[in-house]
DNA sequence: ATTGGCAGTCGTACCCATTGAGTGCTAACG
DNA sequence: CGTTAGCACTCAATGGGTACGACTGCCAAT
């Protein structure tokens, strides 16, 4: 329905803008794009462009600007995203090598994506809903003291520390590790809460609520393996893109503080057909991210999704290169999870 | 050598400064305190806090604002800190209660402390270097896999994953774990090294990289101890008060990103009289933190001095109030960390 | 459909005069 | 000798006025 060459004439003035941040006028327009036409013709096509909403002028004898719905026509239609210069390329293997501990790859990951894009990088923790208990460990600290300990199929380890009342031997707590190892092992964590239920009764009445405190806090922690947990680096790059985001950024900063907020906004996001999921200004429904653009994509961990990782910029992003960084970290990252 | 009357109008002059943000001229200073004398009195005064490089005048027309030296001397001679107000210490205490676990506690110190001061605030982890070993387990995860627990009094526990090259069989982890255990059970960390000396040659030579591996890590564990982590809350407020900081504030935001250089910061501070620490401006050696103030004061565990928190903001900041935050919040977290 | 030309709009930069807050200095006062 | 009133002076901020220039939209010609 829109005319090819229309189109060619957002690309370049997205293209434009991205690069001076200026207004893009017709007369500059023709001059730095060969179209074979005048600048009175590129003129009737952004009244067009306009009338579609599609770009807007600041004021009246300004140049034009890409509205959130001209980003999103100018990535929907991207055709080509520009694959990584192999200096990037050979950045993102030496960043990640020698890595063996999941929290380490992680922070590596999100700071090379950090680097490559100049943005806030985000990277979620995997989920472990679908991982399987390998073991389950108590450790007497004090008189009155437990650790426990959930050791899961994704490199990682729960810790919890548990207080009791009234001392425990050490009979009462090796029985009761070896009965969770015997109960647990190999379950997946969906299956825990079934395979416990009646756990409690193969202990002696008077055991029973320290079985169940450790029951309880068990649990706890399989359970907050649901919400999961997200880090972040360079925020510096909002501050030095200050100006192009609307209003103050410290509401930004705080939205980001409240990791909660941020792991709602990425996990409502559903990649589309190229592997990422993309949210170009008003498209966020928190007013906080109404002049950001979000660009996420999953990890994998054995074939499943297991969590997603991306970049938070202004909507006046270079799409076509955030895109395919978000792409080939999340790419690199699952290749060095299958590894562990 | 300053006399008594010069301090009152210095005080006057940080105060109001503070609170308006504007440069005070002698007019509106006598309006608002009652000094007994005239403006013209008062601007005499003014230009020998001038000389003495307490305060400074923007430009020939202007009110005068603080020099860091002004603010130093300032608080050097504040004679009492205002306490909290009831609101507050109930805040702190409702804050605190209910937190078991040694991250939680820390989280909601940084979180609170942030609030009651609202500026950015931050919360180094205990250092373990005074801390003992409580138990070390192995726990085999896979054919050749390992992750190695180490668990010390100060509520944490260290994991780390190994890899080996070869199979390892169940006798072997179960009686190097015996030994680990019996060799390091109690001992503090600084001795852990020297512990570990001659342990390799009680294992068969076929076994020595293997044992080798693991000690490695270990050793890895307890120097990692040394390199402490510092956590973070309120971050926008940097954003909030931009226009207090010379320049971008994008900066300070990397810095603080690199919890190293925050790290050597407040490491090298070291407490006045009052129980706190404080950095003001250009006495942050830093150039990144030259429009900056630093206060922090040390936390306890049983009676020794394990780390320390407070606020970075900028000079203009209401000192006062900031001082008896931390020393609050530090004194509150001392005593929750007793309760552990 | 494309183009050159042209009137019209509006933001930006610049100059200039005015205003006002605040200073330093001096001379008078108790 | 400290204090004070008065005064001339400085300089940032403010607002009006003008010129400039980068655009646009429209129209008539190609």
């Amino acid at each position: 329905m829109i005319p090819e060459r229309s189109l060619e004439v957002l690309r370049a003035i997205v293209h434009d803008y991205i690069e001076t941040n200026q207004p893009v006028g017709s007369k500059t327009l023709v001059e730095r794009h060969a179209f074979g036409v005048s600048s009175a013709t590129i003129r009737n096509e952004m009244a067009l462009l306009e009338e579609e909403q599609l770009i807007v002028a600041p004021h009246t004898s300004s140049g034009r600007v890409p509205t959130d719905k001209g980003y999103r026509l100018f990535v929907d239609r991207l055709g080509e995203v520009k694959p990584l210069s192999i200096a990037e390329r050979t950045a993102i293997e030496n960043f990640m090598q020698g890595s063996a501990d999941l929290d380490e790859i992680l922070g590596r990951t999100v700071r090379l994506l950090a680097q490559l894009t100049n943005q806030v990088a985000m990277v979620q923790y995997p989920s472990l809903e679908k991982g399987h208990v390998k073991s389950v460990e108590l450790i007497k600290v004090a008189d009155n003291q437990l650790i426990l300990l959930l050791v899961t199929d994704i490199s990682r380890v729960q810790q919890h520390l548990i207080q009791f009342a009234a001392q425990l031997d050490e009979d009462f707590v090796s029985t009761l590790r070896a009965k969770l190892i015997g109960a647990l092992t190999g379950a997946s964590l969906s299956q825990v809460s079934a395979k416990l239920h009646d756990f409690t009764s193969q202990f002696a009445p008077n055991r029973e609520t320290h079985v169940q405190l450790v029951l309880d806090t068990l649990l706890e922690q399989v359970d907050a393996n649901r919400q999961d947990k997200i880090i972040l680096a360079g925020t510096a790059s909002l501050a030095k893109n200050e100006d192009d985001f609307k209003g103050s950024i410290s509401p930004m900063l705080e939205a980001i503080e409240e990791q909660v907020v941020l792991l709602r906004l990425i996990q409502e996001m559903q990649a589309e057909e190229n592997g990422v999921a993309l949210r170009i200004g008003s498209e966020n429904l928190l007013s906080e991210f109404s002049s950001s653009s979000v660009v996420v994509s999953g990890y994998e961990k054995e074939g499943a999704e297991v969590a997603k990782l991306g970049v938070l910029g202004p909507t006046r992003m270079n799409y076509s290169a955030n895109i395919s960084a978000v792409r080939a970290v999340a790419r690199y990252l699952t290749q060095t999870l299958g590894g562990l």
